[in-house]
DNA sequence: CTAATTTGACCGCG
DNA sequence: CGCGGTCAAATTAG
C-alpha cells in the first residue's frame, strides 16, 4: 500500500524540492541585488507554498497510516525523514495538546530576528492571532505567550501558538503552532503594508518594526522546523474537524511562513541533495497538479463579532492562479482528507 | 463603540 | 501540589 503511492510520492516531491530550491536562489539573489520587498514578498510566498506542497505529500503519506508518533513530517526537501525523525521526534512531549482539540499537531518554528535589541517579536507568519495570554515559565527567562487564532469563534478555527523568546539568544523566537487552521485566513495578493505585522510585538515594543521586518526578510525565519505528529490522533480526527468539503487556499495577506526558507539547512537537512539536473526541471512541474483551491464556508454559522467575516469570504481564491505559476498539482482528496494537518503556518497562503 | 491585550484566577495533568 | 495552558474580567487601543 505504500509503494505505488511512495513512488510517486517521492517523483513529485523531487520535483517541488528543486522547485523550492531554485525559489531559494532567486530569491537570494534577489534580495542581494535589488531589495523589493515586493519582490521579496512574493518569492517568499512561492516558497513557501513550494514548502507546504511538500508537507502535503509527506503528510499525505505519513498520515495515511495510523501510527502516532511515528509519522514525521520535513518541510524541505528529503524524501526520506528518517533522520528527521530525530529534530521534531518530540518537542514537548507532555500531551498538554489534549483538553479541548485533542491531538492536533504540533510543530515549533524558531524564528530569528535580527535586530540590535532583538525586542520584538517574530514577524507575521500570514495569520491573525489574538493573544489570550501569557505565562512565566519556569526555568525560563522570558515569558511565554499565547495566541488563539483571531477568527477562531468566527470560523471554528482552533488553532493556537505559543511564542517563547530564547534564554540566551533574545533574538531567537520559539514559535510552536498548534492545531489546524479551518479560518481559510486569506487575502489578496497585495498585502495591507501595515496590518502585517501585529500583536506579537505588542509585548515588548517596536514600531521600527516595519523596518526591522525588511531586514529580517533575510534573516528571519530561519531554522528548524519540527513537527509532532505523535499525539495526532488520527482516529478522532474526523470527528473534530469536519472538513467541509471545501476549502479555499488562498492568500492570507502576503506572507506565510516561510517555513525555513532561507534556512541553511541545518538541522533539518533537507532540499540540500536537490541540486540535480537542471534539465529535470522545468518539464516536470505541469506533470503534477495541485488543486489547492477549495473552500470552506459550508460550516460554521458564521456570526458577527469577532471580525470581519466579510473579509474572509469576500477575499477571492487568489492562489488559484498560484504564485506557483504554471504548476499546477492534483492532490488526491484520498490524501488530503481528514487527516491532513491544514495548519502549517501559513498554509492558506 | 468594538476589538484586542493584559493579567490573575482557574483547571487538568503529571 | 506545582506547572503549563486557558479563561475571562478589566483595561487599553483604535
Amino acid at each position: 500500500m505504500e509503494s505505488a503511492f511512495t513512488w510517486e510520492n517521492k517523483a513529485v516531491i523531487n520535483e517541488l524540492t528543486q522547485g523550492l530550491e531554485k525559489a531559494k536562489q532567486l530569491r537570494i539573489h534577489l534580495c542581494s541585488t535589488c531589495p523589493s520587498e515586493a519582490q521579496d514578498l512574493l518569492l517568499r510566498r512561492i516558497i513557501s507554498t513550494f514548502e507546504r506542497a511538500l508537507m502535503i505529500l509527506k503528510w499525505g503519506g505519513c498520515v495515511g497510516l495510523p501510527v502516532a508518533g511515528e509519522s514525521s513530517v520535513s518541510v524541505d526537501g528529503s524524501p526520506r525523514s528518517d533522520d528527521m525523525n530525530k529534530n521534531f521526534g518530540d518537542y514537548r512531549n507532555h500531551g498538554d495538546v489534549s483538553r479541548k482539540r485533542k491531538s492536533q499537531p504540533t510543530w515549533t518554528e524558531q524564528v530569528r530576528v535580527n535586530s540590535e535589541n532583538a525586542l520584538e517579536g517574530p514577524g507575521d507568519d500570514g495569520y491573525s492571532w489574538r493573544k489570550y495570554g501569557q505565562k512565566d515559565i519556569l526555568g525560563a527567562k522570558y515569558p511565554r505567550s499565547y495566541y488563539r487564532c483571531t477568527y477562531r469563534n468566527v470560523r471554528d478555527c482552533w488553532a493556537t501558538k505559543q511564542v517563547q523568546r530564547s534564554d540566551e539568544d533574545p533574538t531567537i523566537f520559539d514559535v510552536t503552532y498548534k492545531g489546524t487552521h479551518m479560518c481559510n485566513q486569506s487575502i489578496n495578493a497585495v498585502p495591507p503594508p501595515a496590518s502585517l505585522e501585529k500583536q506579537e510585538l505588542k509585548n515588548n515594543n517596536s514600531h521600527n518594526y516595519r523596518l526591522e521586518q525588511q531586514n529580517q526578510t533575510l534573516a528571519n525565519f530561519t531554522a528548524n522546523l519540527r513537527v509532532n505528529t505523535e499525539d495526532l490522533d488520527i482516529k478522532e480526527m474526523p470527528t473534530h474537524f469536519s472538513f467541509p468539503s471545501t476549502f479555499a487556499c488562498r492568500d492570507r495577506e502576503n506572507h506565510c511562513s516561510p517555513i525555513s526558507a532561507l534556512a541553511d539547512d541545518n538541522q533539518v537537512g533537507t532540499y540540500s541533495p536537490v541540486f540535480y539536473s537542471p534539465a529535470t526541471t522545468g518539464s516536470n512541474y505541469s506533470s503534477a497538479a495541485v488543486n489547492c483551491q477549495m473552500r470552506n464556508y459550508g460550516e460554521a454559522p458564521i456570526q458577527q463579532s469577532e471580525t470581519d467575516t466579510a473579509d474572509i469570504i469576500s477575499a477571492h481564491a487568489s492562489t488559484t492562479n498560484s504564485p506557483t505559476g504554471g504548476m499546477e498539482f492534483s492532490i488526491d482528496p484520498v490524501y488530503l482528507d481528514p487527516n491532513f494537518p491544514f495548519n502549517i503556518p501559513g498554509f492558506f497562503t
